[in-house]
RNA sequence: GGCCCUAUCGUCUAACGGUUAGGACACAUCCCUUUCACGGAUGAAAUCGGGGUUCGAUUCCCCGUGGGGCUGCCA
């Protein structure tokens, strides 16, 4: 079972390029790689992969620094982040790590070295053809029902001409000399998978010997760091032949890989925005809690082993709630799904319920302020905060739905009078009012004004939900349960939906309910 | 088009080659209930197709088919 303990020690990298938002899915990815890390006592290293200068922004690298941190994650060499996030720009601690600087922009001279030596060897050549050459090839290759790849019109220049073209300031690429072979490696998840190389072609590696490409810096960055294992997203399966055989060419030693089955959008074609939300960003705003998305992520193509003792019991019911801590215990990355995975965001949706109803009152208080109105968190309103997170707890499904939910508790909506009379119209599917009710007012009517006078008796002490409930249920016995309640509810929320009027009582206090109350009667009259 | 990966309820998934194919989400019905939500109970719902191998395939092999990825001087 503990095979690896005595081989190399376990060193994993989380590798984005800061030229978007923290994808979900590379938070997935990110995660895949730090329970691995955690559980083999292994490194995790943060890597920021910024080579394509037109597209990286500092912007997305502290996005994706702070989704990290935020979902629990950390990393045991990369940049630094402060308390604040804020990404540090003094050079004596800007990196924890002996094998730094671990921002690709900051290695350069690393890959011209071996860029050089790549060359030297004659394992890469400069090629000076131009892109609409390039171009007329490929169309013209496709057209014959051929794989694309590059003719290798540079291959074989000769050094005087070469050294002519870079004297005379042509521009060039740099090529790598794709062998042509068979290879196969053993993928942690997927076992066996072979490609031909033949196909490749001479791959460009570096747009120039300070411009190196995703391919060979990464390539690189992994033997340098001493990375053990590379666990990345499917969409990098077909990378990996051409960084075996770049590691081959540099005398590198070889690196084990596991590739992550990506996420699907629900029409199973590629996650994109034109569907959903794909940054974690989006989902933080919406009122996602970091546990939930962790939690729900990791199911997303993979699953635990069932307990031994469980197994025989048909009637179990698996576990699915699990803290970063367990699944650090648990994961396994055999186990790892090979297909793609849906998000559904529904699953999601109840992650996160079943993770706001294990929050404390004061706890879920201080996320939820975030997600209202100023105003309700100033002076007195504080408590009546406070006290209305308390009454809606189970009905908020994400944090941003608190808002809406709970407004009535500082503002009392408009509403039609209609809504005060019990029975409410039966609406079916097809909006079809089957059943309107006798619009008896008059009950609703006569039922406000005889809980005015009830309510009107009751102490100001006496306004909790228990001591309300106890002093106005017994006139529901003569009056009605929906005949009374629902009228004083609907004048209380101003809602068709709400916790119940004994708990709204409780928030509103005496004065504002009898306002309320008399706001209703004055509509039906 | 080529190459590679892949395939169990609608979705996420479980099942040493022998199970009434299990669970979760969503859905439906019922109970609780003034409403909504919560909670409880019940139900409907799957091994892509065809060949092998085997006493026996969801499981192993092959061929189709479906889906996905890659096919950049992006990562």
């Amino acid at each position: 079972m503990m095979e690896s303990s005595i081989k190399t020690p376990v060193r994993v990298r989380f590798a984005p390029s800061p030229t978007g938002f923290f994808h979900i899915g590379s938070a997935r990815t990110a995660l895949f790689n730090w329970l691995f890390a955690r559980q083999n006592n292994g490194k995790m290293i943060l890597r920021i992969e910024d080579t394509d200068k037109e597209r990286s922004n500092p912007a997305f690298e502290k996005d994706i620094i702070d989704g990290i941190k935020w979902l629990g994650m950390d990393w045991d060499e990369g940049p630094i982040a402060d308390a604040q996030n804020q990404i540090s720009n003094l050079k004596s601690q800007k990196y924890i790590g002996e094998f730094g600087p671990y921002r690709q922009s900051e290695r350069l001279d690393i890959y011209e070295k071996y860029l050089k030596q790549l060359l030297d060897e004659n394992k890469a050549y400069y090629c000076f053809c131009p892109k609409e050459q390039l171009e007329s090839d490929r169309q013209a290759m496709l057209a014959q029902g051929l794989a694309p790849k590059y003719s290798g019109r540079c291959r074989n220049l000769q050094k005087e001409e070469v050294q002519k073209k870079l004297d005379n300031n042509e521009p060039f690429v740099i090529r790598f000399k794709m062998p042509e072979t068979e290879v196969e490696f053993q993928d942690l998840i997927r076992d066996k998978v072979k490609f031909n190389s033949a196909l490749i072609g001479d791959m460009v590696i570096a747009k120039n010997s300070r411009s190196p490409l995703f391919v060979f810096s990464n390539t690189v960055d992994d033997y340098e760091m001493k990375i053990s294992h590379v666990i990345r997203g499917e969409d990098h399966l077909s990378n990996t032949p051409k960084q075996i055989l770049i590691q081959k060419a540099l005398g590198f030693n070889e690196i084990k890989y596991a590739h992550l089955p990506l996420i699907l959008a629900p029409d199973r074609s590629k996650m994109s925005k034109r569907y959903m939300e794909t940054s974690l960003i989006d989902y933080k705003n919406q009122g996602y809690l970091p546990e939930a998305i962790v939690n729900f992520t990791a199911f997303l193509g993979w699953h635990p082993a069932l307990e031994q003792n469980l197994e025989k019991d048909k009637s179990f019911q698996e576990k699915e709630i699990f803290s970063l801590k367990e699944l650090i215990e648990k994961f396994n990355l055999k186990r790892v799904q090979k297909a793609g995975a849906v998000f559904n965001i529904e699953k999601l949706e109840w992650f996160n319920i079943q993770y706001i109803k294990k929050l404390s009152s004061k706890n879920l208080f201080e996320k939820i302020k975030y997600f209202v109105p100023t105003k309700w968190t100033e002076g007195e309103n504080e408590k009546i905060l406070t006290v209305a997170i308390n009454a809606e707890k189970d009905r908020i499904k994400k944090l941003t739905d608190f808002k809406e939910l709970a407004n009535f508790f500082f503002d009392l909506p408009d509403y039609d009078v209609k809504l005060l009379v019990w029975p409410q119209p039966i609406v079916l599917p097809s909006e079809e009012i089957v059943k309107e009710p006798e619009i008896n007012k008059e009950k609703s009517l006569a039922n406000l004004k005889l809980l005015v006078e009830e309510i009107n008796k009751i102490f100001k002490a006496d306004f909790n939900k228990e001591k309300l409930e106890k002093l106005l249920m017994p006139l529901t016995e003569v009056w009605g349960r929906g005949d009374l309640l629902w009228p004083l509810r609907v004048a209380l929320s101003g809602k068709k939906a709400s916790p119940g009027p004994f708990e709204i009582m409780e928030v509103l206090g005496k004065e504002e309910t009898l306002r309320r109350l008399n706001i209703a009667i004055e509509k039906l009259e």
